[in-house]
DNA sequence: TCGAAAATTTATCGAACGATAATATTCTTC
DNA sequence: GAAGAATATTATCGTTCGATAAATTTTCGA
């Protein structure tokens, strides 16, 4: 019998155990997830388990007692690199009225830039977009819920502008523009190897000056 | 004898060839491309080489006798959709100073996002870029000189400012922004499939208003 | 300390892949 | 229209991959 297929849960958020797992296996596990992770932001999802394997310092069929399929294996790197990534100091920060809205964002983007933004996650973002768009669809909106939409929101409220959640796609966009150029600097600094300007906080200070130079005039242009 | 590896090179840019190929072979060689594009649009460039010879309607090995090896698949497919992709004219038309820069560059972007951020090459982009930063790096380097570059000293000189041929990375960034923030929209539109703001020109429009709010006091940082 | 359970390894299977050789078909030219 | 070159197909090889079964080693509670 090889029915331990439920085993990978334990990986990901608490799901209920079943077995009482020893500390070791858990760690173990993560170590897979950890050695997968690296090895498919190189390589792509297509990467193999013998390389994986390889690289945890185990034998390739031992990833099959912790992940039942690659697939699994492949979830539980998508969850440790997206969810994990989140700080929940953020959205405490991001609502605090008693700091300027640019200066909030300016501080939240400092700190996101050196936590999403960096080679492992940024690779992995792209090969995940491309290889399955409903798991990065999901995640961008997450994005657009947490950051952009709240950027709108609390730079609409400090204009005297009325306080209301919609954010219709339009208004978004500029928002959007922000985020995805200092995404593309990653890009192209992690992953095209590419000179950029040295100086990241210069960048994320100039793109909040871009967007907050023409985010009234979007604000006006729906007063829905 | 199967010595006929310099066959593939009639795909790309006009080499020297040996024999006088016949018309129905190269129309053949561009069916086959075309699918590799496609299918490795799709799937990345692990996709199978069985798939693309069955989209072009032809037997798996036939490749073979076009491409000796699947890397110079991969290469023709490169060429065909970065270099062919760059409309010669466009060179003249960013030159032109009888236009405003502002509007050269509006109109230039609106026929740009319309040629290479579309699902095909667009999502090649990014598979190649993953693959290999190298050729991608070269790619981005052009588009650094013919674009980036050539908004930025066109600018200046509208400005009243020195006509220079040098641009440092950090005088170089915002333009990147904008083309980054570009070209993330293509992203979220056709490989995410995120809901995006419906007017592609409207997004081209504030982003380069974004720019030029911002870009004097840049050219000002630096005065080399 | 002993024995069962858990963890890990060795060996291997079938499928899919890139690539090659041998054979068959089509086209061109005299 | 026949000969030869060019084009295309059938069959197949060796490798790598995800996955499974069986045997072995390690761990830990009674």
């Amino acid at each position: 019998m090889t029915e331990l297929s439920n085993q990978g849960d334990f990986v990901g958020s608490p799901t209920l155990v079943q077995k009482p797992m020893r500390e070791a296996s858990r760690r173990r596990a993560r170590e897979i997830v950890s050695a997968a992770a690296e090895h498919f932001s190189e390589v792509g999802f297509a990467g193999s388990t013998r390389e994986i394997a390889k690289r945890a310092g185990v034998t390739q069929p031992l990833l099959y007692r912790y992940f039942p399929t690659k697939d699994d294996l492949i979830e539980a790197v998508y969850r440790t690199v997206y969810l994990e990534r989140w700080n929940q100091d953020w959205d405490d920060a991001l609502k605090d009225r008693s700091i300027p809205t640019r200066q909030r964002f300016e501080t939240f983007y400092r700190e996101y830039v050196q936590t999403a933004f960096t080679p492992i996650p940024l690779r992995l973002s792209y090969y995940a977009g491309l290889r399955d768009a409903d798991i990065n669809q999901w995640y961008n909106q997450l994005i657009e819920e947490l950051i952009l939409k709240q950027l709108v929101r609390e730079h609409r409220v400090e204009l005297g502008l009325p306080d209301e959640a919609y954010v219709s796609a339009a208004q978004l966009e500029p928002a959007w523009q922000i985020h995805g150029g200092l995404m593309h600097y990653g890009w192209r600094k992690h992953v095209l190897n590419l000179r950029v300007a040295p100086n990241v906080e210069q960048v994320i200070s100039d793109n909040l000056d871009m967007y907050f130079c023409v985010a009234d005039r979007i604000y006006a242009r729906e007063s829905k």
